[in-house]
DNA sequence: TGCAAATTTGCACTTAGTGCGTATATATCA
DNA sequence: TGATATATACGCACTAAGTGCAAATTTGCA
């Protein structure tokens, strides 16, 4: 389990590194858990042994269990917020928003997804903060589209295409669990897309 | 306080219409402790006190404190998708959507939903709930919508349509809030689907 | 009135999450 | 290297939400 590369030399001091070590093996501990027992019946007393540490120090790691299952999603909106600030002079917000999207997914493995997606979905609370969370990237979304498209007109038009691609992401992700896996979510996302297209 | 209505005999026995009015009671209990000292500083024994039941009564009311202030949403999906039903021949999803949206957002008054809206924002939870009562109302709309419009081309057309309806509604209700009721849902809703017609 | 069903309640329990004080490990600098 | 500051880990006691269960009370109806 000797888990560094030869190119990350040990990034940070030792204290660093070992926090990071510490969050992977709750996070690691926790998914085996919830994957096991079902996400309810996992308590934070279970979680803390497995990860091997103490009920109390869990928290200084996560502000909540719910905050594991969470943390999986990842900074994708920020990601894409980047990319779309640079996106080429002459193209159109939703086509940069779609190659930003089509860009940042598609390192994601869609089996991986897919757990997530259904541990997710075992807890109403974490399913409602996970829809909460694409309203937050709606949002952070919108900013960078009104950064790179800073025209005062366009503004409305692009919270819709924020709303629109954002919704699309949601779509293509319910599709994508609907559907086992069959198609993957760049496919998805681009007929999602192509859709969007047509109707407008 | 005697809130029966000529109209209304009493609708029920006598167990059914307590039950309804210690409802009632809790609500009102819950929001104006929840108005006067916050959501999180209220805890569930100052509800039940304040309503005149115990603790352990509460709960065969509300599954939770979070679904006392998720319950002040109403029905609203519902209403919407019955009225899309209805849709006369001719109409278009969008037109038929909106015109939906618009009556049946009419009869709530502004202020109120302010309030509502602003209790909700101080509790994190909630909030994320409240997001994901967006997504299920979205569905309902879009099975609405397979119904009345049932060729099966459409289908993807049509949940673009109650995604973009939906985050329409979302879109208003923010500016509501923010705008701090200057202007009406109504008027807000207008603008929001003229700015989508505009950009389909 | 008397019996069945629904409602209310108290009590004990589990779990999530917080505050606080202390011990221990790491970082920094002389 | 050693002293000191700082971050981390931990234990303990606490609050508050939510559940299961069984007894007590109230209501519906014959």
């Amino acid at each position: 389990m000797t888990d560094m590369r030869a190119d990350e030399p040990a990034l940070g001091g030792l204290r660093e590194r070992k926090r990071r070590q510490t969050l992977q093996r709750i996070t690691d501990a926790a998914v085996r858990l919830f994957l096991a027992q079902g996400y309810e019946a996992t308590t934070l007393d279970a979680i803390a042994a497995e990860a091997g540490i103490s009920r109390r120090s869990f928290f200084s790691y996560f502000r909540s269990k719910d905050d594991i299952l969470l943390s999986l999603q990842g900074s994708f909106g920020d990601e894409v917020a980047a990319e779309v600030l640079k996106a080429p002079p002459g193209s159109t917000p939703l086509h940069a928003v779609r190659d930003a999207l089509i860009a940042a997914c598609a390192p994601y493995p869609a089996d991986e997804m897919i757990v997530i997606d259904r541990l997710m979905r075992s807890s109403e609370a974490v399913q409602a903060r996970k829809q909460a969370s694409y309203v937050q990237q709606e949002r952070t979304l919108f900013e960078a589209l009104r950064e790179r498209w800073p025209d005062p007109e366009r503004e409305t038009a692009l919270r819709l295409v924020a709303m629109m691609s954002i919704g699309a992401v949601r779509l293509s992700l319910d599709a994508l669990s609907r559907e086992g896996g069959r198609r993957s979510l760049v496919e998805l996302l681009g007929e999602a897309f192509e859709a969007l297209e047509r109707a407008i």
